[in-house]
DNA sequence: GAACGATACATGCAGGCGCATCTAATGCAA
DNA sequence: TTGCATTAGATGCGCCTGCATGTATCGTTC
């Protein structure tokens, strides 16, 4: 129980500080950037920042300004929701998806060395 | 591997916010101090600052600020250390224990509702 | 023993986060 | 229609963090 816990905590600071790192200088991506892209392209259609989040581990008012980073890094657009106009939904650009191809396979280098050694985890 | 990840990401963000909530609202701490105190009270002895950074997972200079919080609230002291005198030493306080001894079930208690459902985790 | 690089901790600073709050749009009820 | 509670998202604010740097002490080399 305590043991996950520090378990967790470990492989989390390590991954974060690399991942910050790695995504920072090689991409220009803050590992929230990438991982509210990453979700993006996932699902492969337009989102309504709800949607995001509730898969990222966000505030909404912390999504809310990571999408504001990522439009003006012209890597998002963003565009009023016709049938609510409350909402907004985040559409990727070609450059955001450029962008996220390219960083993809660094995320997965980072991760690969520090998860090398974990046991297989159910879900 | 990504999974992993996502298994890291999901119980941290949940464990960190419960934390968060918890042991500030009902004892006053945050997650950070918290976690320095349980480390001197494992310890049971006076620990330079330099011991903590390598066991928390925190920089050095937030470690720095953290210990100073905690003097501030009295649950820590600070002193040179005779030794090195480049070195402080951090020594809890009998309100210090006092107030870890009253956290440390809400602390269990919280990690026991979120990893309920973990399997055992090796190491 | 004087000088210089290394080490321990503190601090200025910028950036990201969550909470509380604001604004605008919605929808339900009177 | 009008009024009011609710919801979506943006923003002000304060806190915490890491990075870079500052200050003091140590250890080594000559």
């Amino acid at each position: 129980m305590v043991d996950t816990w520090h378990y967790v905590l470990a492989k989390h600071a390590k991954a974060m500080c690399a991942l910050e790192r790695e995504l920072g200088d090689r991409h220009g991506l803050g590992p929230s950037e990438f991982e509210v892209l990453d979700r993006i392209v996932h699902h492969d259609r337009k989102l309504r920042i709800q949607e995001l989040c509730d898969e990222v581990h966000l505030s909404q008012s912390a999504l809310s300004r990571v999408v504001a980073r990522l439009e003006k890094a012209a890597l998002v657009s963003r565009g009023v929701c016709d049938a609510d106009r409350r909402g907004v939904f985040v559409c990727i650009t070609d450059e955001g998806r450029a962008r996220h191809a390219e960083a993809l396979p660094t995320q997965r280098a980072v991760l690969t060395e520090i998860f090398a050694d974990a046991p297989a985890l159910a879900r």
